[in-house]
Parts: C-alpha cells; structure tokens; sequence
RNA sequence: GGAAGGUUAGCUCAGUUGGGAGAGCAUCUGCCUUACAAGCAGAGGGUCACAGGUUCGAGCCCUGUACUUUCCACCA
C-alpha cells in the first residue's frame, strides 16, 4: 500500500522528522567516492551573540540551493558550518546581562572568571543557532561544525600570528587608532562607522607671541585645544605665509606653540589655519610625525580629560566642550560659533563615537599582502558575482592602511606575545612561554586580544583542519563559492582571500556570491532598535521552513537588496500547498504497481500532450540548470514555479483527466507521464524546497531512497516533439479563445455548448477532443467544411473558425463592437509587421531567424484577418 | 569629494549576450468544473524617470539630466 499524503499540507507535521532521517541517514556528509569530483562551502559563520535573522536565513539558503543542487549532480558535496566568536558584541552582550542581572562589571569577576561565563553564553547560543540552521533544513555536515575559537582554530591563528611576525608583517607600535570609550579597545577602521551629527565650528583666538594680533582657527573639537602642540598653515597661501615661524600662545592654557608650513593645509578653506593635535586625529598625527611634533594625549580611556586639561580634568570630553567654550567666550578668545553637520566616527557594536587616540597596538603591515590578493581578482581567478562588487573590493584594496588587529577585551584569542620585565625581552611564539630565554626572568603574556576578523579571516583553511595536512585540505580546499552580503566584503571577504593567499599559497574559494539585505515591507533595514525584525523561527512556524526558503529565493536578483513581506511568505506557502494538492490527486489515481508507473511510456504509447510537457519539462531542465550554473537562483525558481503551476497543473493535468478517468491502457500512460513530470518537478525545486519535495518523493513511486541523493535531471537534447507541441499549442489557443467569450458573456461552465469547427487541423482537433470537451465547456465537437447560421458566437483563431451556438446569450451590438475592436488590433499588428518586412535594413541585417519569425507571425495575423472579416460580414 | 546601484502595472519586484513589455499581490467579472476557495476561468491596468545618441530594431548599449539608495574617503 502506498503512502497517502495528508489532506492538507501541513509542513509542521513533516519537516522536523524528515530533517532528522537525513541525519540519520548520514546524507550531508561528502560522498567518500573519490571519482566524484568535490564542491565544498565554508559558511560564513553567525555570531554567537543571539539568534538568527532573515539575513541568515537568506544567506543559508542560497548556499543550501547551490549544495543541495551540487550534490545531487553528483559532487562530493561538503557544506561546512560554524559559528564566530564576534569578540566585541559578545562581549558587550555578556558584560550587560552581568550589569543587569548581577550588578557586577567584568572586573568584579576577573578575568578567568568573566571568560567561563562567556564560554557559557556561547554554547548556549551556538545551540540555539544550531538548530535553527536545521529547522531551516541546511543540509550541512555537522560533523564538522566549528566554532572560531576551538581549539584547531586556535591553533590556526597562533601559527598564522608568528608566520606574519616572523615575515615582518606584524609589528606593536605608537600609532594614532580608533578608540571606543565605551568599549575600552581599540577598533580597525572598518569597525568605525561614520554618520551625520549636527555640530559647529567654533573660531577661536590663538594670539601671536610678542605681537598685538592673533590667529583665527576654527574647529568641530574645542577640546583637543590642549593637545594642540601647533598651528599649521600652506607654505604656499600668500594670505598666511608671513605666520610661519611664529609662536602663538594657546588660550587658557598659555603653553607656546608654533605655527609650522605643511601642505596638508587647503589654501582657501576657513581660515587657512589648523590647529595640530597630534594625538586626537589621524591627519594631525601624519603632520606630526612630518615635523617631529609632541603628541600629548588629553584624555583618559573613558573619554574624560586628563591633567593636561587642567582645570577641565575629569570633565567628560563633552562637558568639558561645553565649559571650555564658555570660559573662551568669557574671555574673548571665541570670534563666532557657526553650525556645521559633520560625520562622525561611531564603534560599529556600540554606537559610541570613537576617540582617534595615540595607542601601542599591534598591526598588520597590509600593502604586501594587499598586492596578490588585488592580483586573484583582476586575474579573474576569484570571481565575484555580480562582477560589480569587485570595484568595492579594488576600492579598499588599493586604499588599505595597515589593519590594526589588538583589542583591549577579554573575549578572543590572547596574542601570542610574551613579556619579559626583567630584561625588556619580547618573544613571540606558538606555544606558551613562561621562562624569558634571555634572562631566565617571568614572562607575561600580552593582555590583548586579536580582533575577531583575524581568525575569521581563516575560516577556508582553518576549518578544514589547517595548520595540519589533513584529507579535508586537500580535498575540499579551495572551496568553491563563499556566498555573503555586500556589507562584509570589506571585513571579511578581503581578508579571507589575503589571508588564504598568504598561508595557503592558494584563493581561498573561486567564486564570491553576493547577496543583498533582506529589508522590511517598508523597505527599512531590519533592526532591534525599531523592532521591525522577523524572526525565521516564527515564520517556519507559521507557513513552514519551505515556504520561507521560496519566499527569500524567489522574485529577487543577486546582489539586490529584497523586501520581505506577508504577501511573498504567503504566496510562497500556497505554491507548496498547489504542489501538495496536485500530488495528492496523482496519487489518488494511483493504483497501479510502484514498478508498472515507473515504466516509460514507448514513443507509440504517448499522446500528444505528453510529447508536449515532456519537451517542456526538458526545456526546464536546462534553463533551471543554466540559471543555477549562472547563480541566477530567482529565474531558476521562478521558472520552476510557472511551469509547476501553470504548466502542468493548470494544463497538463487537466488534459489527463479524461485519459485517467476512462482507465485502461491510456491511463496507464497518463500516470506514467504524470509520474515522470511530477518527479522531474521534485528534483529540480528540491535544493530550495526540501522538504514537501521529499516527503512527496517517497509518496510517489521512486528510485532512489531519498530525493536528496537522486540524481538531478539532464537536458536531453534528443528529445524533440516539436510538432506535437504545435498541435498542443494550437489547442491550448482553441480553449483559451472559447473560454474569454464564453467569461465575457458570463455563461457559466455548467452551459454547455456545440462547437462547430472549420480548420485545417482536422487531426489534432480529433485527437484532442476531449481535452477541447472538457476545457472549454464543449458539449460536442463537430469539424466542418462551412458553417452559415447567424446565431452563433464565431471566434478567430489562428487554428480556425470556431463556432458557438449560444444565441441566447449573444448581444449583437456587443459582438460587433468586440470583433470591430478585435480586427483593429490584429491589423496594427499586421501593418506593424509588413512595415518591418518591408524595411531593406531588417531584411538584410536581421538574423533569418528572426525573420522567419515575423514572416509566420504575419501569416498567423492574415488567417485571423480572414476569419474576422467573414465573422463580421455575418453578423451586418 | 570618489564609486556603485535603483527609477518598468496601484504595491513589491523579475526581465540572462538588443528582436513583438512579465510575475506575485491588489482590483473587477464569473465559477463549489469529483487535487487544491491557500483554488479555477476570464478581464482591466505600463510613453519601461527625462533628453539626446548608436542601430534595420533599445527597457536592455553610449552620453547627459533629475530624483533616490548604499558603500568608501573625509578639510581643520
């Protein structure tokens, strides 16, 4: 007895058991068959921080579509997953839970303390994440599931850190960096976003030393003024030329600076005269590094000022802004306050504006690097689709500064130095040091930890089993596709092909696949802060893992941002549900032997419409196929969809209805198709819809044990019934035609109607009958020579005249208009198309087939023109 | 300041080497036609932002304009 489907589809009841059989089963490991090429994924992994967003889901699903497709095609598939550390939002995440639920900081519980209540925090998430990723259906290997702070991860990093210090290509040193005064660490440039903030420019005096006047300096941050150790102007500005070499006296403070000439300054922008802080800005620093300048640094870490402010000491930097600008004001040093809109550097995981400050941090000298990896892609050996995005990637690479990789936190991978005290000795090294070779002292290892994108940045590699040679490496590495949103090239996936470069001697992955973001219905970035986020987990709920997976890959080109709306999630939910209904009624009608429906049909045993969806289906294959190869996964689908449902359900299925319900040796047939069609469907929408195509599959009479590891249809290019899906086409034409005038005149399908035909079809209306019969209402089918009565709607179409006798219903005036109206139509089509004919340029510079195109389309209008002329001739 | 994208039906978006404008949703009409009302059959609805250009032919290629989104850089 076979298997029923459930009257409704019901994806609750099926997905969670069926993901488990796959488990189970051991599917989503890679094939060991070594002929089988590989194809191998590395997921970009979600942060432990919380759970995953429609983000997630959309990029887990492309990379299911294109592994589950890979795999069926008969790769040695392997996805690998994981999960990333994300050292600064974890830890800010588990720094506020301690706040809120204990009132303690990280430092109330020290160190060791605070990282076991991380690690805590972390196994509870990457579960959670987890098994997300499976109600999703990811068909990852979870075998191999990682975690960037594992211990071979580790262990990829410490080897990597003492590779590129050894190869001088990480250096410690003073340098001007973004500080986050909420975070306390250090962050690179690409954790600082920059956003708008209303603000102002204030102009303030710095009198000239030994003379009555004074120079105007305008700027946005009064209070750097007492890091300020000169004033520089262009040694070319006519306007303040004469200052150079002279000392100015720093308001309120008094300490004497100078005023030196650095081309840095823009001649004609403000008042030609900056202020020089060293310490507090990077152009500043550059400038003073060119003159030899004192850096003086005025804050402390939490952004407060320090006793270089004096009296402001311990202000925040903001109160003291507002006091100091008081106090210039009083003392006549401020000249005007003017509005002015600036951008200001804010922590990427805080929103705190960052303090550029002088720190000793550690960085990776990033031209070296940079040059091969700008190299992989122009060469086009790393791909990245859509191509576009490599103009992002070139931007940053030709523009990278060195990549300042310690952070002041506790949540990361502790860099690999180590201190002497005694002898001033450092050392760097892979294994933990505790005895200086030097001087036999104590070492101390670097407080500091690594920024979480350098060990992500080894992800390819290190997941895979580097430092050690292992089978994975070799077989899977590089990976094939890395498929990610725009918004990370610049952390990751740059860094991801230097880094694979560098260590691996070998790209890390040949195609880079781009994905937008997945907006809200209004089209807004989801976010917590407006608490506009869906969560997957909810809408799996709802419509079922399947219908969210179609509602992310569907209507949607690659690199563009999406929408996400009930309407999608609902239209996708009732494709499923169209899918399921047209199952269940196949199989139904099924009664025959699993072996007996399996058989195929010989070539005498078809009918015309099995050639015809039989040439769809192997047409479909190879767009579908094409698509998938193109990493155009919208059009593949909605191809898929269209054919589903317009296709073979709307069409296909209703014209076997009369062979299934009369039995016999034609059914048989039919079912067989049916069959044949249904599975075809099955394997193709399976990568994105895995389970209802699975839990169908093994309803259906099937080959394989599991849809997951069928194999994926080929395009046969043999396969050719051209003709028949002429004859097809023409019927399909026939009934659409009857239905519009019958709709237009509202006569119900229960009315049935005569139908006489004149047409030089004669066979395939015969052999079509029934189909005409039970489509288009027909009550009986009569071909004919002539037909001369009046009372009859008469319809044009290119297969012929039809003929309806339905006087009842007819309203002359109506019918006239209609067939007047129609004849319009057709006669700009046929004046459209002799016009082309007729132009010597098209005729001799078009392809033939084009217009051989045109030429039976013209002929196809002049047989309606015909028809229409005669119709409306009867009815003057 | 530099760069990239978007502008197509009421809404959200497809449109794959240039060859008679599409889908989903919404709207209107008629249907419980023995898989499906989460459905079936019809229908209406678009100067493809604007202006030039290339071409026999442009939603698609080129130039410019307008509006818009994003990324990068950032002048005190």
């Amino acid at each position: 007895m076979r298997k029923e489907l459930a009257k409704n589809y019901a994806p609750k009841e099926f997905e969670g058991r069926i993901y488990e059989d796959w488990c189970n089963k051991g599917y989503f490991k890679p094939d060991t068959d070594e002929k089988k090429k590989p194809f191998s994924i590395v997921i970009p992994p979600p942060n432990v921080t919380g759970q995953l967003h429609m983000g997630h889901a959309l990029d887990e699903t492309l990379q299911d579509v294109l592994v589950r497709t890979k795999r069926m095609q008969g790769y040695s598939t392997l996805w690998v997953p994981g999960t990333d550390h994300a050292g600064i939002a974890t830890q800010i995440k588990v720094e506020e839970r301690l706040r809120v639920d204990e009132g303690l900081s990280r430092y109330d519980l020290g160190r060791d303390k605070f990282l076991e209540r991380v690690w805590a925090w972390k196994d509870s998430y990457e579960e959670r994440i987890t098994g997300q990723l499976k109600k999703l259906g990811a068909s990852c290997d979870w075998s191999r599931q990682r975690f960037t702070m594992d211990e071979g991860c580790s262990r990829a990093v410490r080897e990597v850190f003492v590779n590129l210090y050894d190869k001088g290509l990480i250096y410690r040193g003073h340098r001007i960096i973004n500080w986050c005064p909420r975070c306390l660490t250090a962050l690179s440039d690409t954790e600082v976003e920059y956003k708008d903030q209303p603000g102002f420019f204030w102009h303030i005096k710095y009198p000239i030393k030994g003379e009555e006047g004074y120079v105007e300096i305008a700027t946005t941050r009064p209070e750097t003024m007492f890091g300020d150790t000169a004033v520089a102007v262009n040694p070319e500005d006519e306007a303040t030329k004469h200052l150079i070499g002279k000392t100015l006296i720093l308001p309120i403070v008094g300490r004497e600076i100078p005023v030196i000439a650095d081309d840095y300054v823009e001649i004609g922008f403000g008042t030609g005269c900056v202020k020089i802080t060293p310490a507090h800005d990077p152009n500043d620093f550059l400038v003073g590094q060119r003159h030899n300048l004192e850096q003086i640094k005025v804050m402390n870490d939490d952004a407060t000022m320090n006793a270089y402010a004096g009296k402001y000491e311990g202000m925040d930097r903001y109160a003291c802004r507002k006091a100091l600008v008081a106090d210039l004001e009083a003392e006549g040093y401020l000249v005007k306050t003017e509005p002015h809109d600036h951008n200001v550097g804010t922590c990427y995981r805080c929103g705190t504006t960052v303090e550029p400050l002088t720190s000793d941090q550690w960085f990776v000298k990033m031209k070296p690097l940079a040059e091969p990896a700008i190299k992989a892609v122009e060469s086009g050996d790393i791909r990245f689709v859509p191509e576009r995005f490599s103009k992002n990637y070139f931007n940053w690479m030709n523009n990278i500064l060195d990549w300042c990789i310690s952070r002041q936190l506790w949540w990361g991978h502790r860099i690999p130095a180590f201190y002497c005290d005694a002898c001033g000795n450092m050392e760097v090294s892979k294994t933990d040091l505790e005895i200086c070779p030097k001087c036999g002292g104590v070492l101390r290892q670097e407080e500091d930890v690594l920024d979480t994108w350098f060990s992500s940045a080894l992800w390819p590699f290190s997941t895979l089993g580097w430092p050690d040679k292992t089978a994975d490496l070799e077989r899977y590495y590089p990976t094939d596709t890395l498929v990610t949103g725009y918004d990370i090239i610049t952390f990751w996936v740059s860094r991801m092909i230097f880094s694979g470069l560098e260590h691996m001697d070998m790209k890390p992955f040949s195609t880079v696949f781009i994905h937008g973001l997945v907006r809200d219905a209004q089209g807004r970035k989801m976010s917590k802060s407006l608490g506009n986020g869906i969560d997957p987990l909810k809408v799996i709920e709802e419509y079922g893992a399947d219908a969210l997976r179609f509602a992310l890959a569907t209507g949607n080109a690659p690199g563009n941002d999406m929408r996400f709306s009930d309407e999608k999630i609902e239209s996708a939910r009732n494709f499923a549900n169209k899918l399921w209904n047209a199952s269940r009624f196949l199989l139904m009608n099924l009664t025959e032997e699993d072996g007996e429906l399996l058989k195929s049909p010989s070539d005498s045993e078809l009918a015309i419409e099995d050639k015809w969806i039989l040439s769809k289906l192997n047409t479909l294959v190879k767009t579908v196929s094409e698509n998938i190869d193109n990493y155009e996964l919208g059009v593949a689908l909605a191809e898929i969809y269209s054919f589903t449902w317009d296709t073979f359900c709307d069409w296909y299925i209703e014209m076997a209805k009369s062979r299934i319900f009369e039995g016999g040796a034609p059914a048989l047939t039919a079912k067989r198709v049916l069959v044949k069609v249904l599975t075809g469907i099955l394997k193709l929408l399976h990568p994105y819809m895995p389970f209802i195509t699975e839990e169908i599959y093994q309803a259906l009479p099937h080959e394989s044990e599991s849809i997951m590891i069928s194999d994926y249809p080929v395009f046969d290019a043999a396969l050719d019934y051209a003709e028949e899906c002429l004859d097809v086409e023409r019927i399909i034409g026939t009934v659409t035609a009857i239905r519009a005038r019958r709709a237009e005149m509202n006569v119900p399908p229960s009315k049935k109607a005569k139908l006489y035909a004149v047409t030089k079809y004669e066979d395939t209306f015969k052999r079509a009958e029934k189909i005409l019969v039970k489509l288009a209402s027909v009550s009986e089918l009569i071909i004919t020579d002539s037909y001369d009565t009046d009372d009859t709607v008469m319809i044009a179409t290119d297969a012929g005249r039809l003929y309806i006798p339905l006087s009842e219903v007819i309203d002359f005036e109506k019918e006239r208009a209609r067939l007047s109206a129609e004849m319009k139509k057709n006669d700009a089509e046929i004046e459209r198309i002799e016009k082309k004919l007729s132009n010597e340029g098209f005729v001799s510079k078009a392809p033939a087939a084009v217009i051989d195109g045109e030429r039976a389309k013209l002929k196809k209008y002049l047989e309606v023109r015909e028809s229409l002329t005669a119709a409306l001739e009867r009815l003057k």
